[in-house]
DNA sequence: CAAACTTTGATCCAAATTGCACAAAGGCAG
DNA sequence: CTGCCTTTGTGCAATTTGGATCAAAGTTTG
């Protein structure tokens, strides 16, 4: 390799959100935006939206500044999301319910192809189009989706032996919304969501005197 | 003050992680638990999590470690949630009602005391176990549970507006699940909870070649 | 009771990330 | 076509965060 650029993970999660931004200006009819407009729109400082670009090359031209649709698309090619990227879902609770039904989801591309469940009572019903199926059966599905994504919203309690499953079923890439801890090999990047630490960073700051420090 | 110790948030957040591993080993019926337990069970390096609990004095024994029970009084306190922190949740579609249904909640004494929404065949109905109220009551009900933590589960559209109106309410503290940012006055702190964000971190790396770097 | 072992809390250093400043590049007006 | 204005891309300094080291404190064993 010639030279592996590492890419800061703040530097991907703000590359979704232009993203986000750029869907939307671009359904408003905008032809180009400045670093200055991303700015305001995002509160992203604009410096910091043309470094995080320029580690991908250059996409502006000085004294005008960024094509909306032009952008958009290399944004969803870095973010491999130009092609739908597939995506399997584990758990047909209340959050998966939420997830599958979350639009901006098809809108950036990503295909829940498949719902999963361990739930008797619930594999063969449908969450909303898609028809929830065996767990058992992740292996042979995945061979036919390939998706190399897993969404995890089942309980803590099962958290581990499930990654475990979507492993061995192909995928490497796990979203875990259990909150738990999950022990991977190092070549599966687990990225895990807690609701409560989001909870906890603001209820800290529910301090006596409003400190806002 | 003598000195205002500024905590990063990385560490609020790990105080969130390190709560929920204790709430797990306390129900275990564990007694005391070493930094490098913590490693093995969070996966978060020993002296990271020393060094996060020295920003509030001292907490374990040398040669013991930490008193499980103690340990976890005191977080709590760090937290906020030594006593019940009541929550105001608005929007009750699905992920409002995935928020409402998920049992972590109230293990860590977040009490989500009302639900708003502005959908009229909506309001009136029961989210499990809680009344849906009217946006427009948002005021005056607030005025009695006296929440500073608003949650948003609404539509990018209207997160803008609902937010203002929480401020009006009383609420300063808010965790905005809407794919949108949202413009506040600096004494207004914001999180931004973004499943699309999360999701493109893992699909970045969805590249040709396993690009682990 | 003393010596060896364990574990904490603090300090130090390295790595990562951010924000600023400036030169180069492109467009626009006269 | 020339000079001015706008905006990008990048190098650099400063801040923030993470990981390692070490002395001091506490426990256990013989």
């Amino acid at each position: 390799m010639p030279s592996p650029p590492k890419v800061p993970i703040p530097t991907l999660e703000r590359l979704a959100t232009y993203m986000r931004m750029l869907v939307e200006l671009s359904s408003n009819g905008s032809a180009t935006i400045s670093s200055a407009e991303v700015e305001v729109c995002t509160g992203v400082d604009a410096s910091q939206f043309r470094k995080d670009l320029s580690y991908f090359g250059m996409f502006g031209k000085p004294g005008v500044g960024y094509d909306v649709a032009s952008l958009q698309r290399k944004i969803a090619r870095i973010l491999r999301i130009d092609s739908p990227q597939p995506v399997v879902l584990i758990g047909a609770g209340n959050l998966g319910a939420a997830l599958v039904g979350y639009p901006g989801m098809a809108e950036h591309n990503f295909e829940i192809r498949a719902v999963f469940d361990n739930n008797f009572a619930k594999i063969g019903r449908k969450l909303w189009d898609t028809e929830i199926l065996d767990i058992n059966d992740l292996e042979s599905v995945n061979r036919e989706i390939g998706a190399r994504i897993a969404i995890l919203a089942v309980p803590s309690s099962a958290a581990q032996e499930v990654a475990e499953h979507c492993v061995r079923a192909g995928m490497d890439l796990i979203l875990n919304f259990a909150p738990t801890h999950i022990k991977m090999a190092a070549n599966i990047f687990v990225r895990d969501v807690s609701f409560l630490q989001e909870l906890a960073v603001l209820s800290f700051h529910a301090g006596p005197s409003d400190d806002h420090s």
